[in-house]
DNA sequence: CTCCAAACG
DNA sequence: TACTCGTTTGGAG
DNA sequence: CATCATATC
DNA sequence: TACTGATATGATG
C-alpha cells in the first residue's frame, strides 16, 4: 500500500502500454479510457506479442531520446545565430538557420496560395461491416457486436464502442471488456454489394469521385453547387439522404476546401451527421491550429487502380515520437515547429509522401497533383511456421502462383 | 540450400549473437569462435535471457544508427569549416571544430607530461580458483575443470579454455561445449587463503602495493629497480618465482611505465608469462596504437578500501558502438578520432569516469592522482519472486539488515 | 536488392 | 487458446 | 530520487 | 532445468 504512493508509474504499468486500439475512434468519448488499457494490459501481459511491443517500444524510446538530444543541440546552436546571422555572408550557417528561413518562407507560401474555391465532400459509411450485417440479421439492432473472430475485429458497432471496442482490436480482449459482445464472421460479398450501391449515389454528384475504401469517398462538388446554387453543406445533406435511401445505411460527411480537411471533417459528428468547414482563410487557420496531429492523412492519388490510397498519415509511433521529442500534439505546434521537422526528419528532397514535413504541405494545400505509384504488388499470408521444408513449399513460386490464382478465382465467382 | 546462398546472415543466425563469454580470454586463441558461438546460440535460443539479450541489442543497434547519422552531420558540417575557419572570429564555429581543436590540444599536451620514469608491474594469478582447487586435488591436474554449477562458472582452467569455456559461461552451455568437463563448487576461504600467501610476497617488493582483486595486484617498483641496480623484468621473475615458492601456484605479469599499460602486459603472456613494455616513449605509443580497445580498463583508487577498483573499461556494448559506429577498433583510432568522440560522448566536463574519452586520457597519463569513491554500498540478492507480499517481506529494512548481518558474521567466522 | 517499419481501412 | 490482411512507401544495410 | 545500463573480478 | 553476485558510476526521467 505505501509502495504504491511512492512509485504510481510502476504500480500502474498499463499506463505506458499503448496500441492501436487504445486509442480512441469515433464513437468512443465517453469510455472509461483507464479502465480499458488496464484490461487490455492484463490480458496481453506476458504473451509473445506483448513482449514484441514491449522491444519495439524500447527501440522508439531510443529514437526519441536521440532526437531530444538533437533538437537541444540545434537549439543552443541557435542563440550565437541570434546574435551573429546578420554578417553572416555564406556557408556559416547552421543546419537550423537554413531550415528557418526555408521552412517560414514555404509556409507563406503555401498559405499564399491556398485554394479555397472548391467544395470537397468526404463521405464515409458509420460501422461499416457492422451496419451491413445489422441489416440483415436486424435483432442484432442496438446490442453491442463486432465483425471478425476471436483473434481479430473489423470493426465494431456503436454500442459496443461505449465498451473500448474498436477496429483492429483482438476479439478475445473485446470478449474481456463486454462479455455480451456478440461476434459475427465477415461477408464480403456484402460488403462490395453495399458499397456499389453507395456509389452509384457519389456518381449522381461527381462522376470522377475518388473512392479510397469500401466505405469512403471524397467528392467534389464545386461545380454542383455553383450549378444548382446550393451550398456543400445542402449537398451532403442530399447525398448522406441517397445512400440511406438506396441502402438503409446511415452514413457521415465532412465539407471543407481540400481533401485532407473534408476527411477530418467526417469524422467530426459521426454517427450520421456532418461538419461543414466554411472556406474563409480565418475558420480553415483556426481550424488547423487546434487538430490533434494524428487526425491527419493523406490521400495518394493511384489513377490505374479503382481505389485512391489512404497513406501519408501520423499515426501512432509518429504521434508519439513528435509528442514526446518535440512536445508537439496539433498542427499548429507542427507549423510553428516547421524549422525542427525539418531539422530531424528527413524530407528526402524528393519524395516528401510519408513524413511529417509531408503532412505540413498537405495541411497546407493538399496538393492536387497526380501522384503516380511508384510500385505494385500482390501478396499472399500464410500461417507461421518452424517447419523449414514447408516453409521452401509455401515460397515456392509456383505455390505461391496458385494461391494468388485462387484468390482471384473467388473474387470473380463472388462478385 | 539455394537459400543458404542468397542470404547468408539468416542461414547463421548466432553470428550475431553476442555474450560476454562468448570473447576470447587468455589460452582461447586456437578455438573454434564459430562452433562455440553456434552451440551457444543453439542453446540459448528461446530462452528468456536469450530474448531480453535481443531486446537490449536492439536497443543498442538504435543508439548506433543514431550515433553515425549525427557523425555524418559533423563530418559534413566539417568541410565548410575547413573553407572558412581562418576567417572566424568567435562564436561561429561549430562543435566539431572546437573539438577538433580542444582534442587536439589535449593529446598533445597529455603526449607531452607522459611519465615514463616509473616502473610499474601488474601480477594476475592463472585461472586463480581453478588452480588453488588443482592444488587441493592434483586429480584434477591436466583435466578440463571449471568453478562453479551448472548455472554458472567463476573460472574455468586452461585446458578447459580450449574447448571455449571462461568465467561468466553458464554452466550447462561449458557442458554442451565439452561433455567431460569437471565441475567444482567454489570455496571463497580458500581463495582468500592464497591470495594473502601472494600478499605477503608483493609486499616484500612494495609495501604500498594496490590489491585490485583476490588474485591480482600492481606494484611500484621503481625504487627498488634502482636501489638493487635491477630491470623490471628481473623483478618480476623474482616476484613470479616467490610467488610460486609461497604458494605453488603460477602467475602473470606485465611491466610497463603505468599501471594501465602493466594490466594489458600481464595478460599477453599467459600462463605463466610475462612481458615488458620498455620505458621509451617509441615502444609505448608503438604498443598502443595497435592495442585494441576492449583491452583498456581504468584501475580508480579507493583509499580506505581494502581493494582498488577496477572499472572504467571499455566493455562489450562500448566496443560494439565504437567499431559500428565510428570504424574504432583500435587505440590508434581512438585518439585519431578523437573529435569524433569528443562531439559524440559527454565529456560530462566533470566526472570522465566511465567513457571512451576517460579512455584516451588514461592512456596518455594514466592519471596518478587519487580519485575518492564517491558512493558506497552494501547489496544482497535474493531469488526472483512474483510474490508480492513475500517481495515487501523481502524489502522490508529489518529483513535487509539481517541478511547483511548473516554475511558479516559468515565472513568473520570463516577467516 | 532485401528486409523491415509505418500507415491506411 | 486467440493479437488480421493487402498495399504502398521509405530507410538501412 | 529511483531505475537502468555498463563495467570490473 | 540451469544465464552469478558485489560494487561503483553515469544517464535518464
Ligand atoms: N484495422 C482494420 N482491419 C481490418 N478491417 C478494417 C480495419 N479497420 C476498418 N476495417 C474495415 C471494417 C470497417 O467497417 C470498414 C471501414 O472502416 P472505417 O470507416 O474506418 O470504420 P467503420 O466504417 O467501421 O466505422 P466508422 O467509420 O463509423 O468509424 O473497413
Ligand atoms: N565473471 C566472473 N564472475 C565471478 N567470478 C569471477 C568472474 N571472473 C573472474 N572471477 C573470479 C574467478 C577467477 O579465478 C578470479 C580471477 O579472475 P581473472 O584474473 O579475471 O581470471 P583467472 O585468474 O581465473 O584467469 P586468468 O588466468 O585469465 O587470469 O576471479
Ligand atoms: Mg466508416
Ligand atoms: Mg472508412
Ligand atoms: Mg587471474
Ligand atoms: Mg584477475
Amino acid at each position: 500500500m505505501a509502495k504504491t504512493e511512492t512509485s504510481p508509474d510502476a504500480a500502474r504499468p498499463w499506463q505506458s502500454y499503448h496500441t492501436v486500439y487504445t486509442n480512441a475512434k469515433a464513437g468512443m468519448d465517453g469510455v472509461d479510457k483507464e479502465k480499458v488499457q488496464r484490461i487490455v494490459y492484463e490480458v496481453s501481459k506476458g504473451s509473445k506479442f506483448f513482449e514484441n511491443e514491449e522491444r519495439k517500444e524500447a527501440f522508439i524510446r531510443q529514437k526519441i531520446e536521440n532526437m531530444r538530444s538533437r533538437c537541444a543541440k540545434i537549439t543552443s546552436a541557435d542563440s550565437s545565430h541570434y546574435r551573429t546571422h546578420k554578417t553572416v555572408k555564406s556557408g556559416l550557417s547552421s543546419s537550423k538557420y537554413i531550415c528557418e528561413t526555408v521552412a517560414e518562407k514555404r509556409i507563406v507560401e503555401l498559405e499564399a496560395t491556398r485554394d479555397l474555391s472548391r467544395v470537397w465532400i468526404h463521405v464515409d459509411m458509420d460501422a461499416f461491416y457492422a451496419a451491413v450485417e445489422t441489416l440483415s440479421n436486424p435483432l442484432l439492432e442496438g446490442k453491442p457486436m463486432a465483425v471478425g473472430s476471436m483473434s481479430m475485429i473489423s470493426t465494431a458497432n456503436y454500442e459496443a464502442r461505449k465498451f473500448g471496442i474498436r477496429a483492429a482490436m483482438p476479439g478475445f480482449i473485446a470478449h474481456k471488456l463486454c462479455p455480451e459482445l456478440i461476434f459475427v464472421r465477415p461477408d464480403f460479398k456484402k460488403y462490395t454489394h453495399y458499397s456499389d450501391l453507395t456509389r452509384k449515389v457519389f456518381r449522381r454528384y461527381d462522376p470522377n469521385f475518388m473512392a479510397a475504401s469500401l466505405d469512403e469517398a471524397y467528392l467534389d462538388v464545386t461545380e454542383v453547387c455553383t450549378e444548382k446554387g446550393t451550398s456543400g453543406e445542402e449537398v451532403a445533406k442530399e447525398i448522406r439522404a441517397g445512400v440511406f435511401e438506396e441502402t438503409g445505411l446511415t452514413c457521415s460527411a465532412g465539407v471543407a476546401p481540400n481533401r485532407l480537411l473534408a476527411k477530418v471533417c467526417s469524422d467530426i459528428n459521426k454517427p450520421n451527421g456532418q461538419f461543414v468547414l466554411p472556406n474563409n482563410r480565418m475558420a480553415v487557420v483556426t481550424f488547423i491550429s487546434s487538430l490533434p496531429i494524428r487526425k491527419v492523412n493523406i490521400l495518394t492519388e493511384k489513377p490505374h487502380g479503382q481505389l485512391y490510397l489512404q497513406i501519408g498519415g501520423i499515426g501512432k509511433v509518429t504521434e508519439h515520437i513528435l509528442r514526446d521529442a518535440l512536445g508537439i500534439s496539433t498542427c499548429e505546434e507542427i507549423l510553428q515547429k516547421a524549422s525542427y521537422i525539418c531539422a530531424l526528419f528527413s524530407h528526402s528532397t524528393s519524395g516528401l509522401e510519408l513524413s511529417p514535413v509531408s503532412a505540413q504541405d498537405m495541411l497546407l494545400t493538399d496538393t492536387p497533383e497526380v501522384r503516380l505509384r511508384k510500385s505494385i504488388s500482390n501478396e499472399r499470408t500464410f500461417s507461421a511456421t518452424g517447419d523449414e521444408t514447408l516453409l521452401y513449399r509455401k515460397l515456392d513460386p509456383f505455390e505461391v502462383l496458385k494461391s494468388i490464382q485462387a484468390r482471384t478465382l473467388k473474387k470473380s465467382t463472388n462478385s
